[in-house]
DNA sequence: TCGTACACCGGGAAATTTCCCGTATTCGCT
DNA sequence: AGCGAATACGGGAAATTTCCCGGTGTACGA
């Protein structure tokens, strides 16, 4: 009996690649492509029998892989997720783990890494890559909390990833300036940053801000 | 008789996979895969007969993609190249064009697509995709100048997406603060922004920084 | 040898960002 | 009714960014 896996991906170039490629794998069956998490949950509704892995990019547009994966081990507890990240510095990995993922992979990963990884997983339960370049130290130093963003909050950001001044942020958003500099503070020690710029970047890592 | 293509592109796991698809397509055969720019030059180097179409990834470490059509379309000129971009607001999609592109296709393209867009590179000699939503009025309106930016101030711009300030900066690269300025003003005109922010998130954009 | 281009540097000032202080309102909860 | 938490706001000041003014030294071709 094949194992039954699920992929999300925007990237409808790389999802069909990767679903025949996990095809190809002889042990191994894909039966759900989605675009992203909404794609996902539609699809899913239709099934009887759901995917006992499911692979969940990171960055997403609509819903994004935390929401994704957060709904996913809620609604389907029993699926193994294993969550799929462009860069090794992508701080949001730690919340995809948070969020119920079991595993991690880099899209720079070997096919053959890729196929030991899901043997593990439905071996163990897990995998761990430490031959991985995965940046750690980073992780664990930004582990503690899996901060919660507001929406007003993810609405500034938008903003502050811009050319704008705060001032013409605070028009835009008709907010006071002080109004803004909260956010602001508030966004500083969330993100661990001193300065807009670097907000401006980790909000990008995070995938909080599409570019 | 198939068409051999060549791809390079950074991510293993998409690499291999896309090849899986091309060669699953009848008409085309993968002769090479290479993980950046460099890698490729050492595999063409062995080739008696190279690929006569090549998958160019637009972001990748070491030699990035545009370097990378360059070097081609001037040592191998009846190479056709096809640039691969993740995002649709990629600026630098244009300069690939530049370096000899004669086609780009985003990677949330959908693998017919990919199909159909090979068939008539090889028959007309150009694909151009208006099917695809990419933002043409961005790219036209920055498409005057092919800026070009030193190795200085590329260094300069690493840094400048940072927490750090100038002072730090300056510091850091053994230089005044009035020489970071010098740069900083440079860059400011030849990406078309005005403060740091925009500065990095153009940066950014350009993959001229690498996250 | 001159001119010109270019990388580097400095003083200073306006604009913006960053960070203090504190207040008012609303809302849910006890 | 009181209380905490969240949200919006303001005055002011230090730090940083942004933008002027200028200068020196080196390289390179006319």
């Amino acid at each position: 009996m094949k194992t039954s896996v699920g992929i999300v991906d925007d990237h409808q170039l790389f999802l069909k690649s990767l679903s025949l490629m996990l095809k190809s794998f002889k042990e191994y069956n894909v039966s759900v492509e989605a675009l992203n998490g909404k794609d996902l949950q539609e699809k899913l509704q239709d099934m009887t029998i759901t995917p006992s892995i499911m692979l969940i990019d990171v960055n997403m547009p609509v819903m994004n892989g935390i929401e994704t994966a957060k709904w996913l081990s809620t609604k389907y507890p029993q699926m193994k997720l294993v969550a799929l990240s462009m860069n090794d510095n992508d701080s949001i990995i730690i919340d995809m783990i948070k969020a119920g993922c079991c595993a991690y992979l880099l899209k720079e990963t070997h096919p053959d890494e890729l196929e030991k990884a899901l043997q593990e997983i439905n071996l163990k339960g897990f995998y761990n890559a430490d031959v991985s370049n995965i940046n750690f130290r980073r992780l664990l130093q930004s582990e503690k909390e899996a901060v919660a963003i507001t929406d007003k909050e993810k609405n500034f950001l938008q903003y502050a990833c811009t050319d704008m001044t705060y001032k013409e942020i605070a028009n835009a958003m008709f907010l006071s300036e002080r109004t803004i500099d909260g956010y602001r503070e508030s966004l500083f020690g969330k993100l661990k940053v001193q300065s807009r710029v670097g907000l401006a970047m980790e909000a990008i890592r995070r995938g909080l801000v599409s570019l």
